[in-house]
DNA sequence: ACACTAATTAGCATTTTTGATAATTATGAG
DNA sequence: CTCATAATTATCAAAAATGCTAATTAGTGT
């Protein structure tokens, strides 16, 4: 998971959708207008979200529409916690276990 | 900032190392022999992290100790974290203006 | 100065990512 | 069915990331 995840997020413009993406739900056309980049370009982007599971698409008639999905978000922001306070190697199970 | 940390936790090697950071400050071949990699590809992964400002290298003797950097995972998270949550594009002074 | 160990930098080949244009699919309107 | 609009997939070239081996720097001890 937290590979595709980091990585997705590794790109500004694909930052940039999610921070757009944060106002609510938008269609392609109107997140490739809001940059500079051609088309097909955001659509690249944009299923890279996809595949990080960041972002989910969906079929409205003619368009289609994209929306942030919060809990892969949290997942990494738990990922990114567990980065900090220490750990002493012993298998994660000890702060349970008293 | 955000860009050169989410893109430098986009590797599996280095959110390892940033993993085994966790458990106190190691010197560089301490990690590199916790890799299969090569010592001079885990240098480099070193120097990304390092870029990024996630870790910090410090001379000791013969020996580069290196420390994660709590305080840019804190940033991270707080990127993160702004992913989530409704936004109205209001230019965020909203919340305090109320 | 010389040797030894720790670690980095240099160079190079391979793979992945990026971005653009052209071609294609999908949906709805008439 | 045809036309127009929305969006994607295909292809290709340029740029960046990865990982290796060889060469180099840095510190310590003799």
């Amino acid at each position: 998971m937290a590979n595709e995840v980091f990585k997705a997020l590794g790109h500004p413009l694909r930052r940039q959708v999610m921070a757009l993406l944060r106002q609510g739900p938008k269609s392609s056309g109107e997140l490739a207008e809001a940059f500079d980049a051609a088309w097909p370009t955001v659509t690249r982007h944009l299923n890279v979200l996809k595949d990080a599971d960041l972002i989910t698409a969906e079929r409205q008639g003619t368009s289609i529409i994209y929306r942030t999905n919060t809990s892969v978000i949290e997942d990494a922001v738990t990922a990114l916690l567990g980065m900090i306070g220490r750990d002493n190697g012993d298998d994660e199970l000890k702060e349970a276990a008293e």
